[in-house]
DNA sequence: CATGAATGAGACTTCATTCAT
DNA sequence: CATGAATGAAGTCTCATTCAT
């Protein structure tokens, strides 16, 4: 009866599903603390109780919201990581993807939980567990890359996945800021060449 | 009369600077939406009446906070980039400063900063004014060593700074929901060294 | 169809019984207004929407109780007054039942029903059939009493009662509070006096 | 800061009293449960913020209500004993009071009292409290007699007191019910005769 | 200059109830 | 016969705000 990570689904049939997807939505479009049931309920088209049936509490349905994306999110990078071919280039499409324009909502979203986790110890556990599940593809092919031969780095692996994930991260805000300095193409290029410069790769095949 | 960017300055003496201070502090502690009139006035130990006495509406009250924070903390960085040695030397300086331990007030601020702003208009306009003013001391570093040779770079010095700055910011998160991966000092070496890499710095003479 | 006073019967067999039981321990636990379908429904292992189906509405359901506990301590006082020896016999019997120690549920449930029949006129209603027939076997010992000499009183037998009934009614409240100072045998023996004496009863022969 | 026995006084300035004579009288008319804010917000033409802004909770307001006019009946009671005349003239003073017709509020309200204490912890603790202060009177009367002379007992006095009293509070609900058989005038003679009766009284003189 | 009193808007939450199966 | 889904009504509570002093 308990499902997404402890917090008991209360009840509710088919439709509690797509309401979770519109809930993350109007999470992403407003914030948080200013999302309320009834924003949810006019643009889910339900009653506000019916949320509560669905959900318990607001928190608990902004949180189930959390998960329901965030998992989402982590499983496409696992999909990107699936493909065995060389580590560098499985690193290339986990960069691109981390670094390629996507629906402002996936970064709202991501902003939105990084906020919400500061605060809330149950988010942050929650944070870090999915954290953990994001770095393995990576952290995985700077291991093979390092074991092949590939990247010729001296430092951990870990540690140098902690600097490459920073840098795409430290973009989302940038980016939702609308900064015009931010000029996509040449920093997904620095961007790239500085993970390569890191891990010492050799380019040259590619 | 008017002052801080447009925000009327409503009234108060020497008392309204060091309440000012507290709210910021509260804020940092409990976040934009969850900071009430009367969080600050019991911190402060004055009436709530006061500070709306002092500060008009309490979006005013929070946004006049914010402000005075990040304006604090641009100047730390101007004042970082002010000795004149070496472009190589200044910019270590910077991102020692932007990745040294800090009172977690600091960074829950740019936090703060960052989630009002995306949604707030007026306060992303502020921000890019902010982020101008922040850049260019690194903007200034890579400029003098690109033309002195110190820098091998060919990417222009506008994107390798988004980069750098990106890599600094990325890391707030992760520390301030203590994750337990981030390993600090490993973490700063590889920062500097991905920098170093990205502009081309020999390091030798360092 | 109809029965129990006029309530309709709505549906439900043996375990209708079983689970208006359960509504009146409910009901004695919490109290009328407090007393939620939901309570009641996990109490007894139901759906809330069953009981519905057996009672109607929440009012009905409780009523139902009501009626069903009380009904049953107006049956025990009947049968204590069934034996038929002397009038100051069935008297001390009827007192003792009244003054015994009871379970708490019973006391709570008289105050319960005391409580919503000032309020409910049609819980008063029945509630005064019910003093009709609790009073029945006191009124009829005290008539036989008086008519056999054995009690030399002058006064009326219902008003005579009336302050009886009182007296044992008054010590409800005290008992449920767990007033310290109702020392239980003491106050049973000077009750019984005090009811002798009213009555003016010759105890020489018990 | 604090008053009323504990209970935070919230803030508010002369009206609060009456308000919360209001708050009586309305919770005597509707019982506990069912007095909402509106009830005495439109009875006391307030706004409802207004009575949270003077009692903080609806249970505050309640219990504040409760305390105000419990508080001014055990008052009344200690005034009537304040006369220093024979031992019996003021019990018969006290025993009148107790029994007389009174507006139907005080009985309500003593009901109410009752029946909140049952299960409120706290409320049953003022009320013990209360009950003390209430007795003493009598109980003192009863001891001069005793002393005295007057009254031939051999019974405690405290535990007389405690029948004496239930018999008084046991009158209540038959009253608040209009039982059209408690016909007021014979009771109360009744009820005289079973306290003189049971205290052995000498009323030759009276 | 600073405060306390009073209020209105708005949100969450509880709960009985309706309906379809 | 019994239940789960969905909802509307109603109440409490929080909080910014206005006003008089």
């Amino acid at each position: 009866m308990d499902n997404e990570r402890g917090h008991r689904r209360r009840a509710g049939g088919e439709r509690r599903v797509e309401v979770l997807r519109v809930a993350a939505s109007v999470l992403a479009e407003r914030g948080y603390d200013r999302t309320r049931f009834s924003d949810v309920a006019s643009a889910a088209g339900v009653a506000v109780s019916t949320l509560q049936f669905y959900f318990g509490s607001r928190d608990d349905m902004l949180v189930a919201a959390l998960h329901h994306s965030t998992e989402e999110e982590v499983r496409v990078m696992e999909r990107c990581a699936a493909q065995e071919d060389g580590p560098w280039e499985r690193l290339l499409r986990l960069l691109e993807r981390g670094l390629a324009s996507q629906p402002e909502q996936t970064w709202r979203m991501l902003l939105e939980f990084w906020y919400a986790a500061v605060r809330d110890p149950e988010l942050r556990a929650h944070s870090a567990d999915l954290q953990r599940r994001y770095r393995r593809p990576f952290v995985e092919a700077v291991h093979e890359g390092v074991r092949t031969g590939r990247f010729t780095t001296d430092q951990d692996p870990e540690d140098l996945v902690t600097v490459v994930l920073a840098l795409l991260d430290g973009l989302v805000v940038p980016r939702l800021c609308a900064h015009d300095y931010v000029r996509e193409a040449q920093v997904r290029v620095i961007a790239v060449d500085a993970v390569a410069g890191l891990l010492g790769v050799d380019r040259s095949t590619t």
